[in-house]
DNA sequence: GTCTATAGTTTGATAGAC
DNA sequence: GTCTATCAAACTATAGAC
């Protein structure tokens, strides 16, 4: 189940290359450096380059559930959730000026190169989606709550991508100043 | 100065190609197959890669500052220049959709390969931003212009990324309209 | 479970015939 | 200006010793 712990070391120094790198630009011996095992090495773990991928994707989408599992307690009520969810770019705002959103970074590069594993890096996107359109219902927009989860995501996407571009902290700050006030005439207004 | 064409036919492949599959991922031979010649040919007229992407680069970078001008005089004034701006997800939907926003995605793919081109694929991003802010100043925002500007630009490349991700036609037309009432009411509320 | 050695491709790039 | 032939390097992947 552990084995010697080189799997598992391989999927942290993979997903960590592939978001700094992009998955393309990673090859098997980048990884095999960043673990300290030899190519050859590589493929009793990993019968090619898409499985670690996979594992990769599978990796972060755990991440992902748990990390939304702890916003869901944390943050108390819809709202502070919503504002968890917009305070991550500014927690996370040194890797997001750095190399963008490992998220929409990694399928918008999968979906360019019309990769197999491209759903399966689609349904991380999901996961935040349906999460968000939840805590929008339970704020009294069941009608419109999949609409504000979107546009939510798609706020969230941009930022990352203009902060990546012009490597601008400040930027981050006031966008998600922008998103807080968003969010709080959304859950205010029980429309 | 217009040669055979061979070298500007060289340069629409490689922009359509580095937009459908990304820089990295397109090879002198997909470029070659394009336009119909063979390998070897193509260093009569580019000396590398890197060479390549730069006359996309620059290529891009005159398209965009055209378009700017022509929204300049068909826009008639500022809230129309603008909505000409929000209207362009709409009117390239289909590309968006298939591979992202061309501005985007190569911005961030030179970012993770710190290619030593990225900063000149962000001056075009610049132009959208320096074209926005004057559009705003123009409405009788110079306090925040810039901040307007960015976050118009951002709210573009969330929309790009998501409509990229999950395929959604419906969900580009209903932001644009979000981001068409935005635009009226930063342009009509004259504090 | 990890290594060395190597196969087989593809890549970016060069040289030289035509 | 375009071609063929070829290079060295990097890649994914395999085989087999230890």
């Amino acid at each position: 189940m552990r084995e010697n712990g080189t799997r598992e070391r391989i999927v942290e120094a993979a997903n960590a290359l592939f978001y700094q790198q992009g998955f393309e630009q990673t090859s098997f011996t980048h990884i095999a450096e960043a673990v300290g095992i030899t190519r050859g090495n590589f493929y009793y773990h990993f019968k090619s380059k898409d499985e670690i991928l996979d594992a990769v994707i599978a990796f972060r989408f755990g991440a992902t559930e748990a990390m939304l599992e702890r916003w869901e307690q944390v943050g108390g009520n819809p709202e502070g959730r919503l504002n968890c969810f917009a305070e991550i770019l500014v927690v996370n705002r040194a890797k997001i000026m750095g190399y963008g959103c490992p998220v929409g970074t990694l399928c918008t590069e999968l979906t360019k190169m019309n990769h197999q594993s491209r759903q399966e890096a689609n349904e991380i996107f999901s996961l935040f989606r349906v999460w968000l359109r939840r805590q929008f219902e339970l704020a009294g927009r069941p009608g419109d709550a999949d609409d504000l989860a979107m546009h939510l995501l798609a706020r969230s996407q941009g930022v990352a991508t203009l902060a990546n571009a012009f490597q601008d902290e400040e930027f981050i700050r006031k966008e998600v100043e922008t998103m807080r006030d968003w969010i709080k005439g959304v859950c205010t207004c029980l429309s």
